[in-house]
DNA sequence: AGCACGCCGACT
DNA sequence: GTCGGCGTGCTC
């Protein structure tokens, strides 16, 4: 009797044995519905066997075989049984996590047949007079007219006359006027467009050709501005050439649209599809059917995008390869990026990390060649420099309500000259504390462990972890003083600040408050680059991507606070996020200038940005890491635990340490709470255990998460969470 | 995870 | 007498 080994999404780490009268081997990878408990859920086959070591009368029948989409191929499968052994979590979850939610549902799926086809107009079609079509069908007969013009053209194309121009197109083609021409891969002469390389493009280019059809991960270090978008662009023209597929992810930011783009404006006949939290569930198991089908070339998306099935992939790219947001923190915490370089090292093709600030994992694994570096230390455009970048001392130069003098100068100056400024501050609101002057209480969130933040224009307090919202009050609730006043400062403030300062310039600012209506990201960018901003206000959301070509200063707030943080990475994020919010000067022929208001000049991030030079930093910062024992020269495991009561979360965590025997290739360390210990009415604490070896480290995890299921929960939620960013 | 079974306190 | 609290255990 044919048995079929199903994965549920369930965390027990064990598939399900059903039975299936006709189940063959070719039905691996297919989704089927089968009885789970008292209801009928969907999982994927991963074996098919003639026996089961479940008792047979427990055994239950399958209910159905889907067959609306072909079965994921085993490469896919493989990639999330390593997932499931990395991450050490139960595979059923890893395999449903990595399937479009569309595909998780009882509903067979029906393929929106999206084709790739190009179109010409037919001799009939030729005949047929643009002016006998009725002047109210003004866009069918300019779509005529331009088939009769351009010979062939593509859906793309198309599209661009009018989104509804594809309906007509549908008419004609029924009408006998059209006739649907199957796509040809793209000839040399097209795929050779795009600017004149630079010579370090070029070397980066073809050094990655010569061994383009081997596994190598590459980390390419290219300074922001130096176009590492077009060596990603040349190396996709190659792959296409080739027949081959790409995966390209990116950030989870709005900057998808934006590099969709420069993939379409650059490939206008390559189907190209784009997998983001934007898209509803219909949309991204469209996308990603494409993908399996071999028929989308281009596959762009963020982390999620890591699982699509790519039958003929031949090129992974990583964008910004050091963007925390790569990283799963819920649920399965897996790293797209790794994920990403074992992908490519199973299937043994190049990928490419590309960053101005490299992960210093990337950086360490490209100094010891376990990587290739590319560098591309010059910027592309011909006339643009790297900004110049000063600090501000504010123990010897006061800044009065947050900005000093020479920043209000730098920004007067650039007003006469009708050069836009950016000041960055990361952190919105209005106030980061509201405080009470004669007792120094100070307004905190009852369900995190977290401070209120001031929201003046609203007048409310809000907590930025849970959403909390309150009133603000006059008076101190705790010794009923009548001085409680903001503390600090935030977009809000410093956007106040300003309009006192230049009552006439046009102040913008931008954070998550002010662009979270649909189209507000949209109008904001227009604005800026008529030239209808001249002070720009904001967070790290203007960090990312955009240029602003008429920027003349940068300015950066209070960028010292996560100096002090206990996080050991804080100094990395930092400087890696001042690099890109520096970066969005001096693109065009100005030369830009970063002022950094800071206590603390000589900080060797401020040294590095100063210089521009990443490496130096790096150089140090490894050289910390290494004498602390910190990553990357170990390797390490957080178990999370989460309760109502910290002691519970704690006592679990204490009981899991008891199972451990000791060994010397481990290190143990003892529970503790969370640095951010309560969390949206939570208490978290966690165990960190680290290795020299990773080897070691996994080897160790196998035997202590078998002994962790046996453990009594009580009220605990915990997790297994391998190379941890947050503590 | 969810959902049933099960064994002890305050209610029509 | 029962309604319901959440502790424990199972899911092919």
């Amino acid at each position: 009797m044919p048995i079929i080994r199903v994965a549920l999404d369930v965390p027990l780490d064990v598939l399900f044995d059903y039975i299936l009268p006709n189940a063959k081997r070719k039905h691996i990878g297919a989704r089927v519905q089968v009885p789970f408990r008292r209801k009928l859920v969907i999982g994927v086959i991963i074996e098919v066997t003639s026996n089961s070591s479940v008792p047979a009368n427990k055994l239950k029948s399958a209910k159905c075989i889907f067959s609306d989409i072909p079965p994921l191929p085993k490469a896919l499968l493989d990639l999330f049984r390593f997932c499931s052994d990395y991450y050490h979590s139960p595979l059923g979850e890893v395999v449903m996590n990595g399937l479009p939610t569309r595909l998780r549902s009882g509903k067979p799926f029906m393929q929106k047949s999206q084709s790739i086809f190009k179109f010409r107009i037919t001799d009939k079609g030729h005949v047929v007079d643009t002016s006998s079509i009725p002047s109210r069908s003004y866009l069918k007969s300019r779509v005529l007219a331009y088939l009769k013009e351009s010979g062939d053209i593509s859906v793309n194309e198309i599209k661009k006359i009018s989104p509804g121009a594809t309906r007509i197109l549908k008419q004609f083609v029924k009408l006998g006027w059209v006739e649907a021409i199957p796509s040809t891969l793209p000839s040399a002469s097209e795929l050779s467009l795009g600017p004149e390389l630079t010579k370090e493009q070029k070397i980066a280019v073809d050094e990655i050709s010569a061994e383009s059809d081997q596994f190598n991960c590459w980390l390419l270090h290219g300074v922001t501005g130096s176009g590492k978008t077009e060596v990603y662009l040349q190396l996709v023209a190659l792959k296409l050439l080739q027949g081959k597929q790409t995966l390209v992810l990116i950030p989870e930011i709005s900057l998808t649209p934006q590099l969709e783009t420069v993939f379409h404006t650059r490939f206008p006949d390559t189907s190209i599809i784009s997998l983001h939290s934007g898209l509803n569930s219909t949309e991204r198991a469209n996308g990603w059917l494409q993908a399996l089908e071999g028929k989308a070339k281009i596959i762009l998306g963020t982390r999620l995008a890591v699982f699509t099935p790519i039958p003929n992939l031949g090129l992974i790219i990583v964008d910004e390869e050091q963007d925390s947001s790569f990283k799963q923190k819920s649920g399965l915490c897996y790293s797209a990026r790794d994920v990403a370089i074992f992908r490519a090292k199973y299937t043994n093709i190049p990928i490419i990390l590309g960053s101005a600030t490299p992960s210093l994992e990337s950086y360490f694994n490209a100094i010891n060649r376990r990587y290739r570096m590319l560098r591309l230390l010059s910027r592309a455009a011909d006339k643009a420099e790297l900004p110049n970048v000063i600090c501000i001392d504010t123990r010897v130069v006061k800044a009065r309500e947050g900005l000093s003098d020479p920043i209000i100068k730098a920004i007067e100056k650039n007003l006469t000259l009708n050069r836009q400024s950016l000041i960055f501050i990361n952190r919105r609101g209005f106030a980061p504390v509201l405080m009470c002057k004669s007792c120094a209480w100070t307004a905190a969130c009852t369900r995190c462990t977290s401070r209120l933040v001031v929201h003046l224009r609203e007048k409310k307090l809000r907590c930025h972890y849970c959403g909390y919202v309150e009133d603000i009050s006059p008076v101190c609730p705790k010794c009923g003083g009548q001085e409680v006043a903001p503390f600090g400062h935030g977009t809000q403030r410093i956007e106040s600040v300003l309009a006192e300062h230049f009552p006439d310039a046009r102040i913008l600012r931008i954070d998550r408050d002010s662009t979270r209506r649909k189209e507000a990201w949209k109008e904001i960018l227009k604005d800026i680059h008529n030239q209808h901003v001249d002070i720009l206000v904001g967070t790290q959301i203007l960090a990312k991507g955009h240029n602003f070509p008429n920027l003349g200063l940068v300015g950066i707030l209070n960028s010292d606070a996560s100096l002090y943080s206990t996080d050991f990475r804080a100094a990395e994020y930092l400087f890696s996020q001042l690099m890109q919010v520096a970066g969005r000067g001096g693109r065009g022929n100005i030369t830009g200038e970063v002022l950094i208001q800071t206590k603390f000049p000589n900080h060797p991030i401020y040294h590095a940005l100063r210089k521009h030079n990443y490496e130096i930093l790096a150089q140090t910062l490894l050289a910390e890491r290494k004498q602390a024992n910190f990553p990357p020269f170990v390797y390490q495991a957080l178990l999370r635990a989460e309760a109502s009561q910290l002691d519970t979360a704690l006592d679990f965590l204490a009981n899991a340490a008891k199972m451990i025997q000791p060994t010397k290739n481990m290190e143990i360390f003892d529970p503790v709470p969370a640095q951010m210990s309560r969390l949206k009415g939570m208490e978290r604490a966690h165990l960190l255990v680290q290795s020299y070896s990773r080897k070691e480290l996994q080897k160790f995890l196998v035997s202590w998460r078998s002994k962790l299921d046996k453990l009594p929960t009580r009220k605990t939620r915990w997790m297994l969470d391998i190379d941890p960013l947050e503590f």
